[in-house]
Order: structure tokens, then sequence, then C-alpha cells
DNA sequence: TACTATCTCGCACACGATTGCAGAAAGGAG
DNA sequence: CTCCTTTCTGCAATCGTGTGCGAGATAGTA
């Protein structure tokens, strides 16, 4: 059915060859100007387009991306997907996009299924601190890490700037006037929730602050969990002002669990969230939170990966940071005295 | 590097026309039991992974599916995304998911981009009621629409009940007391504006009320255009005690209208909203919404295409409604007398 | 004129899997 | 023992592109 480059050959009277060299701008050089222009009217006068499988077969690249991610509904990474996407498709690439749902076996599952798919790299957003599967992946694939990224760093990555988020937020709170500031930690095994406890203790040191030395952390990044942490931390801390939490979803947590104690957020208790997701604006009390630049986090990693793609292997790795930005909003109050 | 049939036919002393009909469940029965044992275990000696490329070339089929929606962010698609993820997926089929934000110019590019990668079918979010790039389509595809449907009707669908779901919001309200009731509808080239639009008038006059002959109409999925459109009527209609929102962007864009013009939601306004996007339970006030099963309209359109896939286009055409839910929260409350 | 360098193109094969066809072997019936 | 059927496997071609190699043509130089 399809145009193939037979068919063009036969049209201009050519070898199918000659047509190949012709129509590949790798190649078009080695070609008579008269016969490529030639060569390229009669492609587009059938409606050529290139075999992709074909071509994939031969030159043992399919131009497709694995993009792994633990969740897609999860409302931080569309803005993510949606970067690299718009990126990787005007370089001809495609992403294949998988969800893990955080768990390492269903993980080993899909990834293995995106090799047998023969793609050309990896895009991950499910980084673990400690990931043998990773380490053993990036071996074999050029990859590019987003949002999290794993303890040996030897891959690539894109991420924001924890450090200046969280600063961000306590400085916020400072100025505020509280003082009595904890912070509610996400799982300590993904670096984001390990990074954001180290840039919390460091912040709260250098505004004269102090820490509670060990932050209750969440065990998953959902509201119910960090509903039932929020209120063991202020029941346990009655005195505490204000929160800063790793992320939006145990920002909401945060918020329900003072409710639940009959503590009015923001008159009673400060609440700060991270990642800015849609809608935050319009929750109850709208929050103030980190706004991580989703959609550039997307198109950076797809450039860092197309550009690993032509280095073939002989780039060094590279740590891209991506700085946040705070969103003042209504869960942020001064104390109460 | 990777280990192909030809490895394998040389490990057991085959050919590799025999290796492939002995790994192939629909030829297996061609060859002697006892050799496909042998087969199958060279096969996972060598960690033999078939390469789709070269089958796919053969074949010409890519085991690929286009998924073309008209924007991830929108917090409607992610679940339909993945249902459509879990079905393909165990059918050993990859969704390719392209965006179009809802621009026939990009939608075409996309279409092209995708049917250049020779995807075997397709699940298309983006129908509008008239869609000529559509009709052409399903000569040459397999598809599957879902959450909107084209007028034509002569490609199968997945939707929810929007009738169903539309009464249920309807009956809600006048079981609080409610008598002004207007509704604000969606763009009405998409059917899901148009039908929800319909189902509003009839569910009014079964329910003894009189609606507005021509409500108005937002002329985008967001929620700035409906705050606009909110405020018109509201200005336009004082006595309007409730409102029936064409999805919860609309409803979202009420709730500030009301807000703006100082009435109080739910006390001075009722608002209901459609599809019960994630976090609708915490926004100000917490969003009575329709619940559209949005992981099953995937799994059930994904479902769909494959047996449309396997039939090879000798099957009728097919409407699959699924049936909504209304959940009731904050946003509704019986009218101030 | 002869020789070399350059440009342009055709030939043939490879990539890895599928499949129609045919032939060998084995088994059964008469 | 012969003939026929069934079962299993090999052969070879094919899908559409890409690419090393070489042949022919043309141009340039001495």
């Amino acid at each position: 059915m399809a145009a193939t480059l037979k068919d063009i050959a036969k049209k201009v009277g050519l070898h199918p060859a000659t047509v190949s060299r012709a129509l590949n701008p790798k190649t078009s050089h080695l070609v008579n100007p008269a016969t490529v222009a030639k060569v390229r009217k009669a492609a587009s006068a059938l409606d050529y387009v290139p075999n992709p499988m074909a071509s994939g077969l031969r030159t043992s690249r399919s131009h497709t991306i694995g993009v792994v991610i633990p969740d897609l509904t999860n409302p931080l990474f569309p803005g993510m997907v949606r970067g690299i996407q718009d990126t990787l498709s005007h370089a001809g690439y495609t992403p294949l996009l998988v969800n893990t749902d955080n768990d390492p076996g269903s993980e080993e599952s899909v990834v293995s299924s995106l090799s047998a798919r023969r793609v050309d790299g990896f895009i991950m957003a499910t980084a673990r601190r400690d990931h043998p599967l990773l380490a053993e992946l990036a071996q074999k694939f050029p990859i590019v890490l987003i949002n999290r990224v794993t303890d040996s760093a030897q891959v690539s990555s894109v991420t924001a700037d924890e450090q200046h988020g969280i600063r961000l937020a306590v400085e916020h709170l400072c100025g505020l006037g509280h003082a009595q500031i904890a912070h509610l930690a996400g799982p300590v095994w993904s670096s984001t929730g390990h990074e954001r406890q180290q840039a919390f203790a460091r912040a709260m040191r250098d505004n004269g602050l102090t820490a509670a030395r060990k932050p209750p952390a969440v065990d998953a990044w959902n509201v119910e969990a960090a509903t039932k942490t929020a209120t063991a931390l202020l029941e346990g801390n009655p005195s505490t002002t204000a929160i800063v939490c790793a992320n939006d979803q145990l920002a909401l947590g945060a918020v329900l669990a003072a409710k639940k104690l009959r503590r009015k957020c923001p008159k009673d208790l400060s609440v700060v969230g991270y990642n800015d997701m849609p809608f935050m604006d319009l929750v109850d009390p709208p929050l103030t939170t980190v706004r991580v630049p989703q959609h550039d986090i997307g198109a950076e990693a797809a450039r860092l990966l197309l550009s690993l793609l032509v280095e073939d292997g002989a780039m060094p790795t590279k740590h891209v940071r991506l700085t946040p930005e705070l969103m003042v909003r209504g869960s942020t109050a001064p104390p109460r005295r």
C-alpha cells in the first residue's frame, strides 16, 4: 500500500540505493544535486514515508525512548512528560511511557519490556537512592534521571534545586515570625525525601533555628499516609507553628491532620508544600508551595538524552539543577501569639 | 549482541524457521512437542527476546497503538491513559501517546507522525462533533473514541452515560429544594458539551422545571474562561441558586465567579461539577461532582480496540456507555430562603 | 595521450523474523 | 509389499532500508 524506496526508484529510473542516499540528509552529498531534487519530488508525489521498522532493523536504532515514571495519575508527572514529548518529537523520537507504581518488581518487568522494544535510551523518574537495577541498566543504555537521583551518581540527571527550594520555604516562614518549624519528610529511600530533609536541617541552622534531629518521615508519597504521620507529629509537638512538607500531597495531609485536631490553617498552623501541582491554588486553603518547573525538567532531560545519543557514550555524566520558585498563597500566615 | 533465532537454531541444530515456528504459539502445533521443549529451553538459556522491528517488518504489524488526547496535563486524562496502558500492555501492545491541545492542525501532524510509525490502530479523545479528518482516518485504521464522540457515528466509542450523569446532578439539586437551576455548558463543538446540555434540558423537563433555552456556553474547557462566563450568567440571572457545570474546571470557575460577586458557595449558590478529577475533594469547597470511571473507560476502549484488531474490520461499530456516579460533597446545599 | 583523482551510481548483501512450498520420514491400510 | 496420509522439518524468498565496494564516466594534469 504505502510507497517504498523501490517505488520511487522505479518512477525516476534509478536504483533504490541511490534513492535511499538521496533522501537521507547524511548521505545526500554523495549524489548529484539534480537527481536529489528529482528524487525528492517523486518522493513527495508518492507520499513516501520511510518505514521505521525497516530502517530500525537495519540500523538497530528504534528512535524510541523509554520513559519510566511511578504513576501518571500523580499530577507531578504529566507536566514533565509533556516536556519530554514536546522535545523528543521535534527530534524525530517517540517516548514510550510506562508506570511502576514505585514497585521494584513491576519496574523490572516494564524495563525489560521496553528493552525488548529496543528503545534507544531511558528517562527515569523512579530512581531510588540504592538502586541496583538502575546501575546495571546504565551499563547498556544511555539514561537520564528526572526528579530523583541515585546515590552512586554515575547517571546524568535533571532535578530541581532542593537546597534552594527548601530554603525559600524556611526563610518565608522565618520572615513571618515562625520559630517552631517542623519538617514532614518523604520516604527516605528516595533522594527527594532525603535531600529535602538535609536541606531543611541546613536552612534551619543557617537561620539560627533548631530542627528536630529526626523529622517524622512519611512512608509513601500520598495524602492518607501523610495525614497519619502529620497527626502524630502535631500531637507529639503541640508547640509546632509551621510545617515544611516534602511535597504537596504531604502538605494536603498535614492540612487534613490539623483540621482533625481542630487547628485552623493558616491561623493555628502554617503549611508549605513542594512541587505546585495543578489546582493547588484552589484547595482549602490555597497552598503556599515551592513550584518546580515541571515542563522544563522534562524538556531539559530530553535534550540531555538526545545529546547523549549522538555523543554515543563519550560524554561525562551531567547533573542539571533547575531553580524552583516560591508561590506564596493562603496556607501560611504569621504565628498566633 | 542480543540472541537471534539463528543463534538458537545453531545451538540446537535446527533451522531458524523451525525455531520460529516452535516459539510462536500460533504455529508451535506444527512442530514436534519434544523439539518445541528443546527450543524453548535454549531460547530462555540465551535470553532470547524477539526483535519487534524484524517481525514487524515481515508482518507489517507494529503492535503499537496511537493514543491521541488533547492535553495530558488535564487531570481528566491520566486516569484514562493508565487504563489504556494497563490493558494494552497485557496484550503485548504499546501505546504511543500524543497531545493535540485541541488544535486541529497539530492533530493532523501528530496523527500523520503516528501513522508514519505504522501504528496498528488509534484511541482518540479528541473527537469533535464535525470531524472530517477522523472520518478519513477511520477508513484506514481501526479506531476507538473515548470521552467524546463524533456526530456521524461510524466509529466505535467508550464514553460515560452523559444523560444519566447530568440527571443525577439535577435530581440531587431538586432534592435539596432548588428550582432556579442553570447549566454552564462546555464548548458546543464537542459532544460532551452538546450532550450534557441536551441532557440538562431533558432532566429539567422531567423534573417539572424550566431551563434557559440557551444556556451560556464556555468556549474552552478551562477555569479562566469559565469564570468569565459564569460571572456573566450570575449577573444576568441573580435569582439562580444552583449551577450544573459541564465539567470540573467550569465548576471551579463558577465557584470563583460566585466568590467575586460575594456569593458564598454553597450557602448562596450550589455548584455541581463533572468528571471528579483528582483532589476535587480538597478544593474549597469540596466539589460535589459526577464521577466518571476514568480508568475503566480507558481499559474498555483498549479491550474494544484489541478485539477490532483480531476481527480485522469485520466487526460492527459499538458504543459502550459506562455509568457515572454522583459524589456529594460540600459545594451543594439547600437554597437560602 | 595517458594517467590519476573525483564524482555518481548500481550491485549485492545484511538486518531478523515469517511463511508457502516441498520433501523426508514415519505410520497405517489394503 | 505398495500406496497413501500424516507429521515434521528444511529451503528459500520476502518485508524495506542502509551501506561497503566497485564500475563507469568525467574532469584535471602533465
